[in-house]
DNA sequence: TTAGAATATTGAATCGATCCAAAATTTTTT
DNA sequence: AAAAAATTTTGGATCGATTCAATATTCTAA
């Protein structure tokens, strides 16, 4: 049986209705009523069917009366990897998945990095609604789906426009959090490691750097650190912070320079989990310990923190949740709220202990 | 401004044409080739979108004219969130994912654990073509794809129907590595940890099982293994063979089974990663060191083979390689093979060495 | 001013199905 | 055997766009 790909010319149902001498309202029915249909019609266009090579009726028409698709959308302006790369990622779309294969719905993956196809993709993109991964405060793909007028969430990664339908988290009750179990070990020499303020900005800053800030949870997360520190006494001017890029290159110079400070931190406030395991796994090698020398607590609670060495402490979302909800608010679009806060929670695993009595 | 996903009525091209007193042909060409309408009517029919709130062409209707969709279909008979959650599938889907970006595709994930589902997921998709996840010596997916008569490509994991395009390894050579390097280091006993040969079947086997395997993979390694200890000499009949289900409780049995044998492995030749790294934290618990009592090669160079303590020494199959080449098949079906036979690998890392003194 | 060229706009045909009211056929009842 | 009821089949309308040949309009040049 040789390849149909090359099929030069596609049959349509009208093909197989004229073939087997029924109207095309018939030979419809075979495929999708087929029960009100006579068992001899039936037979016949099933065989007139197979005879031409016919491919079942083609959703391209289907769809066009049905209306619905019968899957969700879900964007971001990152490549289509992220979401099989990306531990945060993975784990929000495993949620999203649940509620699809419960729905027997589809999952419609649309990206770009480009901007041109990213457009083009979200405003071509065969979906009942779109779950957008707001990721590093690129809004360029919420503004491309609210255009399309679909039911659509925006899974909030520190964006808090009022007028979206978004799900997110109380960043600054996390980081709060976060500040206040190293505070309760004691702990008084801090540092934060910080994510993005903008777009690929990097290096020391002060905490005036939160204030004009693209990223909404970068600036929350950090106003959470500080604040938690200034009412426990510490003077959060001192308190070195470091804007990284959630990358190796940058963690490693954020930490070359809070180490090289002539009263370095004993804990780390990181933003993200990936920067607190890049740093763990530098102050291994520098031979320092964690949490012996120093404790780290981190942000995300990315599954891969509890397998690292030692697991990481840290603040976590509840993602597979959110993922959930997302899903259910794009399946049945009526009961989306305007905005949903998860409820973030401190996971204590080994990363952070007592201060040292040396 | 109000949620619009509860817009009663919605607006159609021909709406907006002839609120701003255009055909719709003109209407159409305002948002599709902008450049042939003259300003001022652009500007007119613009505002008459905007004015009642028109989303955009509706993809649906366009592309029952334009024919393409755009987007390739991944379909398998796992839950959704196989391809977020399993790491054999994330490597793929990575390949995949980056053809898709490159040529602005999209991806579209169909599945559905209950049967009936699946063939309506796979029959109602839209898109250019499907690539097809055959976990598990599953043929349905196979076959219900083949009835679209869209170009397909088949992910071989095990599967060796001659008449489809396919992409797949040579898992006997494989298998053939693994051994090899065991005997290299002087082992003499082994142990065979095994996938299964049927569907859902599991205990300790004979060489015999694997002469009706539905699992065509699972049989040529097998034969791999035996034929190269039989080379070496090796009474194949005396090596203990336990089909596991590749997870937690079959592989515990498995090695349960072997070590309470009178003269246990001291190599283990497992069928999957998984398996193996399953097998390790057995092996640590009970107090035997790897690769210092027991050696242990596994199968498919999964990432996280190469974190595990000890990092695993295995058979890679060039997953990623092979994700984009099922997706260049899709995109391309003119030149897609009949088959496509890629090449596996030996990767040494620690969990083999030479067999112990004592 | 006007013929001719260039540019814009129109509207019918098309894509591939499903739906549904009406017509045809078969079955049941009287 | 005719009338009534039930079951099947038909074919036109529809879903929402795009395309393209034909027509209308505007612009140029004489």
């Amino acid at each position: 049986m040789a390849r149909q790909a090359t099929a030069i010319k596609p049959v349509r149902l009208a093909d197989v209705a004229k073939a087997a001498g029924v109207s095309h309202g018939t030979a419809s029915n075979v495929f999708s009523h087929p029960e009100i249909v006579r068992e001899e019609v039936r037979e016949r266009v099933k065989a007139a069917a197979d005879a031409l090579g016919y491919g079942g009726p083609d959703p391209k028409g289907r769809l066009l009366r049905a209306g619905k698709v019968n899957a969700i959308g879900v964007a971001t302006a990152e490549p289509l990897s992220y979401f099989f790369d990306d531990p945060f990622a993975r784990v929000v779309m495993s949620g999203i998945s649940e509620i699809c294969d419960a729905a027997g719905a589809g999952l419609s993956l649309v990206s770009a990095i480009n901007g041109e196809h990213l457009a083009w993709n979200i405003q071509s993109a065969l979906v009942d609604g779109f779950i957008v991964f707001c990721v590093e405060g690129n809004w360029q793909p919420v503004h491309l789906t609210r255009e399309r007028k679909l039911p659509f969430v925006v899974l909030d990664f520190g964006y808090d426009e009022g007028a979206l339908s978004a799900i997110g988290i109380d960043n600054k009750a996390g980081a709060k959090l976060a500040a206040d179990h190293l505070l309760a070990f004691g702990h008084r020499r801090f540092g934060v490691l910080a994510l993005s303020f903008d777009e690929g900005s990097s290096g020391p800053v002060t905490a005036l750097r939160a204030e004009g800030a693209t990223y909404s949870g970068t600036r929350d997360r950090l106003y959470g650190y500080l604040e938690t520190l200034a009412e426990a006494g510490i003077d959060a001017a001192g308190v070195p912070i470091y804007e990284t890029g959630n990358d190796v290159p940058t963690v490693h110079a954020s930490l070359d320079y809070m180490f090289s400070l002539p009263e370095p931190p004993t804990a780390l406030l990181a933003m993200s989990d990936r920067i607190a395991m890049i740093a763990i796994d530098w102050l291994k090698e520098r031979g320092l310990s964690v949490p012996g020398d120093v404790s780290i607590v981190g942000f995300d609670g990315v599954p891969e923190a509890a397998w690292c060495k030692p697991p990481l402490t840290t603040i976590a979302q509840p993602m597979r949740e959110m993922g959930r909800r997302a899903a259910r608010a794009i399946l049945d679009p009526g009961q989306a709220e305007r905005r949903q806060e998860m409820p973030i929670e401190l996971v204590v695993r080994e990363s952070a202990a007592p201060v040292s009595a040396r």
